[in-house]
RNA sequence: GGGUUGGUAGCUCAGCGGCAGAGCAGCGGCCUUUUAAGCCGUUGGUCGCAGGUUCGAUCCCUGCCCAACCCA
């Protein structure tokens, strides 16, 4: 039997010594003697650390406690480790060190070492299932001359050869329409997007967007997808559709329930009825800007989350994201949003003051958007402009060129992934399912 | 941006005006089936940073930095 890993823990007997090695399989016991190493060799083996690492030699064996290890017969060291590892029995709990040193809380949590395990299974398993339905994947460009596809703040960053400023996407979305307009009928990009926001437990400066096109499909095609999807990496990777999330103390607190279909609801209808509950006014669509205006302000004292020249739609938006949203813990699909909301969407033929997009919420979060994709070139170039308003160099010519070519009807999703995260492996923070989370530098 | 809490040894924490502490890790011993091994001994500090009050400050005050949570 030969083994090789980090030491974790070392038992010493006098003339026998006992230790753990660990590799990212699990963890073995070791057993080292005197009599079969031999004095130098022995004394050898014990100078080591925790935390180095060495490579055994030796038959298996059990133990009078019944633990399979391995009888040392000869061993070699690895690797050196200068500094000691966490404390092994209260390991890393400093939340700060777990962030900013990833791979000490690694070596110290098991928890930890499990939900990136889970993360990468999760990404695993989309793009098994993606794959199974026919779907490409490709990779678009990170710099970008103009940032669209979404309403954020751009990173810039500066090209020196070019002598010139690019931006870091935002989002995926205007290049694999490219795609659509170049005969690749179903494409999807896993990959990072930038948005230069706040820090918080929901938000990353950077995180991982997945989006999907299907030619041909709608937006209620993307539905199926979407719950087909969730509900295979679920089983898949959890082994069900229901998901408890416990506190700290480990009482659950909620179990999220996948199993489909989800419900669907138009987002008027929620508005409606929240702000009927609210505030008795029976149709929050019927006031005129100023009432909505002054009624979110004070009697919804929602005076926070409303810009001073915020438009009529960003004071119905704001109901939505501050009042309704955070109460949708099971799946969701919030249909017929306001046109204003998504440029890029096809305009609903039931009511033309929405679109035929969903926002699919679920764990109180808004999860993954889809819609039925704008492909008038006519019209998509006008409710782009009127977006950027004076703003023409962020304007994606390029992009309405392509369209000008001919973009087949298609359903479009975008799916946060550290938030699908966050809900499958019952995490509260963001920072708890990336790797290495952005923190203000230390220094 | 505002509030609350926290930052003391490598790790986990106590101390809250009067010599800087414990457990684990480390180091030196004893121990040939242990597993949070055990026993004896022992090293280790910019008490987040900078000022102030005081005979004396880790402790009280002010400012700043970093973090978590809450609010906006």
């Amino acid at each position: 039997m030969a083994v090789a890993g980090r030491i974790t823990a070392h038992r010493d007997m006098g003339r026998s010594q006992f230790m753990d090695l660990r590799d990212q399989s699990g963890r073995i016991q070791i057993y080292a003697q005197k009599q079969v190493l031999g004095d130098a060799a022995f004394r050898m083996l014990k100078e080591a650390d925790l935390g180095d690492f060495i490579g055994v030699e030796g038959p298996l064996f059990t133990t009078r406690t019944g633990e399979v290890s391995v009888k040392v017969e000869s061993f070699v060291f690895l690797a050196k480790a200068l500094r000691p590892p966490p404390a092994k029995w209260h390991g890393l709990e400093d939340i700060e060190l777990r962030y900013r040193r990833r791979y000490l809380d690694l070596m110290a949590n098991e928890e930890t070492r499990e939900i990136f395990l889970k993360r990468s299974a999760i990404i695993h398993e989309i793009r098994q299932f993606l794959h199974s339905r026919g779907f490409v994947e490709v990779e678009t460009p990170i710099l970008q001359a103009a940032a669209g596809g979404a309403a954020a703040e751009p990173f810039v960053t500066h090209h020196k050869a070019l002598g010139r400023d690019f931006y870091l996407r935002i989002a995926l979305e205007l290049h694999l329409k490219r795609l659509l307009v170049g005969g690749f009928d179903r494409v999807f990009e896993l990959g990072r997007v930038f948005r230069n926001e706040g820090i918080s437990r929901r938000h990353n400066p950077e995180f991982t967007m997945l989006e999907v096109y299907q030619a041909y499909g709608d937006y209620r095609s993307m539905m199926e997808l979407l719950e087909s999807m969730v509900c295979h990496v679920a089983k898949t990777v959890l082994g069900g559709l229901k998901i408890d999330h416990k506190d700290e103390e480990g009482n659950v607190i909620r179990t999220i329930d996948l199993t489909p279909p989800w419900r669907r609801v138009p987002f008027k209808d929620l508005v409606k009825e929240e702000v009927r509950k609210r505030t008795g006014i029976e149709d929050w669509f019927a006031l005129n800007p100023a009432q909505r205006r002054k009624t979110a302000l004070e009697t919804l004292k929602l005076e926070g989350d409303i810009a001073k020249g915020a438009e009529d739609f960003e004071v119905t938006k704001a109901v939505f994201e501050k009042l309704i949203e955070p109460t949708l813990i099971q799946p969701t699909f919030v249909t017929h949003v306001l046109r204003e909301f998504i440029p890029l969407a096809k305009v609903s033929a039931e009511d033309p003051d929405t679109i035929d997009v969903y926002e699919c919420c679920i764990n109180g979060q808004e999860i993954a958007p889809a819609y039925s994709e704008q492909n008038d070139p006519i019209e998509q170039r006008k409710r782009l402009e009127e977006q950027v308003g004076e703003e023409r160099q962020n304007l994606d010519e390029d992009f309405l060129m392509a369209l000008e070519h001919g973009m087949p009807p298609a359903g479009g999703l975008g799916v946060g992934i550290d938030r699908l995260c966050m809900m499958l492996l019952g995490r509260p923070s963001i920072r708890d399912v990336i790797l290495f989370p952005q923190l203000r530098p230390k220094n």
